[in-house]
DNA sequence: AGCTTTTAGCTAACAACGTTAGCCATGTGG
DNA sequence: CCACATGGCTAACGTTGTTAGCTAAAAGCT
């Protein structure tokens, strides 16, 4: 028997691409080991269990959306950095809808919880879109909240075909941008 | 064996609270069997599958938070509308973590699924809203989308824990009222 | 090189869950 | 009082996640 050469990275790599694939709530552990070759029970020499397999998924996705979010943003200020930040968050979750899914619903389990960092740099480069606006110090917090709540809202109900009706969503997304920026700079 | 007297509706509401109790993912059909005091198969008499519980508990979930934003909202009008709103949606989500989130990533067959006129009722309590503004036509579906994006992200967000850090949860939702009503007025 | 040790794959097997088939008792309508 | 539709049951199957135990490939040491 030829070795397949897996470790723990290739694993949750290929399991971010098939829940991009086949969507999250049908990635199982058999049709991840038949993607990489291999059969079900080896997959458990590198991962734990198929929970663990899903918060390796979301520490991944969490890393990647602060990457392009955060790379988005770099040259950019006021207005230009949130149309850039927003736009690549959005992006990033409708082009990796699987594995952004597997972000929701799973809580770190501590400070030091891989998952935790990374959402916590995922925070820092939204919050790098704020220092481009006059805020007051005590409502930063409160408007991270908010543009983190319009962003993954608004990905959320459009990567689950939330959003019914006719009016045309990129159009919508622009809109809810300036709509932001507006109060954000009316502070 | 004396009978145990389910129907449908039954079903759906026990299936509906204890998804609030053990979490949507843990709602299982033995579970819910052992709920209603009968044996897993016998909830075949009554539902389709799981996948139809899973509906039917959705559409009862969008009813319920039609029936109580809608209600919320009678009677007022311009912010306080809009903060009855989005209190009444984001106390609904809190206290029914389960059955709100049998509702995401769920997809209507066509115009005439129950689901989809659900909600259409939703939809319309939050656009009662924004009537209470003075909105140009051409931005009023934008306008409603940002608002559901905002209280289905915020409530999400902190039904799954996904606030991590320190300031005022509450505090900072009645923030983001305010955030929005500024905003509305302003067009 | 040769030997030992670790490790990544395998097969076999089990538990939990969703689901179907088929039986029987309960209740209802003529 | 009897037919019949119906809501419950048990038995059984397929799928999925997971563990145990074996074996061969790689890696390390002398």
């Amino acid at each position: 028997m030829p070795r397949a050469g897996l470790d723990p990275a290739a694993v949750v790599t290929a399991g971010a691409a098939l829940a991009d694939e086949v969507g999250f709530a049908n990635l199982t552990m058999g049709l991840l080991a038949e993607r990489v070759g291999v059969r079900t029970p080896s997959l458990y020499k590198h991962v734990g269990s198929q929970e663990d397999l899903n918060r390796r998924i979301a520490v991944r996705a969490l890393g990647e959306a602060a990457d392009a979010v955060g790379g988005a943003v770099q040259g950019h200020a006021g207005r230009d950095a949130l149309a850039a930040a927003a736009r690549a968050f959005r992006a990033f979750v409708l082009a990796h809808p699987g594995r952004y899914a597997a972000t929701i619903g799973v809580e770190p389990s501590g400070p030091d919880d891989p998952l935790a960092t990374a959402g916590q740099r995922l925070l820092g480069a939204f919050m790098a879109v704020l220092r481009g606006y006059e805020i007051p110090a005590s409502d930063v917090d409160h408007a991270l909240r908010m543009l983190r709540s319009l962003c993954h809202g608004f990905a959320t109900l459009q990567a689950d075909n939330g959003f019914q009706w006719s009016a045309d969503i990129d159009e919508s997304f622009e809109w809810l941008i300036t709509f932001a920026d507006r109060g954000l700079r009316a502070m």
